[in-house]
DNA sequence: GCAACACGTTAACGCTCACTAACACCAGTG
DNA sequence: CACTGGTGTTAGTGAGCGTTAACGTGTTGC
């Protein structure tokens, strides 16, 4: 089904394991060297494929940019034809959820490391960044009438950091729970917050709200 | 009460500044000639105060590890004393959101630059992260005793996530509402979570849980 | 007045690292 | 076999940057 891997092009292990790298140490802390040693060749082998350092970034984050968009869009359009604004927030919070432990790394970068791209680069990254948050914010805006959009835009951010927690749920080793299990684990999560965030929140109080007078800690 | 800030020494400016730079360029992106700068003073006199570049990343990432823990575990104390976990697990909640809009700079730096210390000082922020994640996991695990841990620790850690979004939330120039207004999404969204974590999920569907069988999108 | 010290400066060193140059191998193709 | 294009190699270069060295200056205490 999903992506067919067939045939692995030189241009996508190098992008893949740049991208891996990448993640786990940042952009100025991982080597050409070692990009190429992932990949079997050695260091400026990899000027064949790429202009550049900074071409593999952008190259890597326009394009899960842009996946990220179009899957959204996608699923907006399949989903929303119903009518129902709730099953087109599943689908979207279902598909990001495959995008954050299908390509972990790029979830990773794709917020931490995007200042090291050309400002044209940035600007295209950003544009979809916002695009695509302007989806969710529409969806959730639809389900919660009431919620003003800064609050709904809010969330869907906050939202995006929860489903973007998997890389640091130590991928190996651990004993954590197979991907099904954290998959509805996410699912379940973010529904609950988008619910939370439903409710009136003037009216009744949310939980146990602690003593906000006793300020300690923060020394 | 709490922190004083009566007398910012250099140090102090100097950690303050150079946490705000690495927060947003990272630790390789930015120079000792800049962070010199900052503070007034220029390039090589940070050795004065500093051994080197990595002692303030250091400095940063096992201080702001030691106040999380220190300010969690006086709330599981202060709140914990009445024998109920909603309001410890609120209380925690309120802690780390208020650390979260307090050292946004820090808290990105937290889950970023890990891995650029040494390893005696990666192994004590480790630990003392670890320490502050089983704080958060003891209390959950006794408001849902039916949540295993595993599913208790990964929600811990994407409430982590929703929190620590507030570095993406775009703090300047955005028309976005007040501190007051952020603090109390994010408290309601975390709640929301937890909730959510609470409820069965093997009996009652969460909510529109869109059909699992068009898996379109991710081209 | 004058050591002693805290704190800052500029100049230079040495290392890392992205990138380039020059060359080698191998597959088709005529 | 010669030619060409794609893909790799090693050696070298130039810039950036963390760090050190050597030096200057104001304040303190005898």
């Amino acid at each position: 089904m999903s992506t067919r891997t067939a045939a692995p092009t030189r241009r996508e292990q190098i992008l893949s394991e740049a991208a891996r790298l990448f993640a786990e140490r940042g952009f100025h802390g991982v080597g050409v060297d070692e990009i190429g040693a992932a990949v079997g060749i050695s260091g400026p082998g990899l000027y064949r494929h790429f202009a550049g350092k900074d071409a593999m970034l952008a190259e890597l984050l326009v394009g899960i940019s842009g996946r990220l968009l179009d899957g959204g869009k996608l699923r907006v359009r399949g989903a929303g034809a119903a009518g129902d604004p709730a099953a087109v927030l599943a689908s979207l919070i279902d598909g990001h959820i495959d995008f954050a432990l299908d390509d972990r790394p790029l979830i990773t970068l794709h917020d931490r490391e995007l200042d090291r791209l050309r400002d044209s680069d940035r600007k295209l990254v950003r544009q979809l960044q916002r695009q695509y948050v302007e989806l969710w914010v529409t969806v959730v805006r639809e389900l919660y009438p009431a919620v003003p959009e800064s609050q709904a835009r809010g969330a869907v951010h906050a939202v995006f950091g929860l489903l973007n927690s998997t890389p640091h749920l130590g991928s190996p080793g651990g004993g954590l729970p197979g991907r099904a299990a954290t998959e509805s684990l996410l699912r379940r999560l973010a529904h609950g917050a988008f619910a939370a965030l439903g409710e009136t929140g003037e009216s009744g109080e949310v939980g146990g709200m602690g003593e906000p007078g006793d300020a300690t800690g923060r020394g």
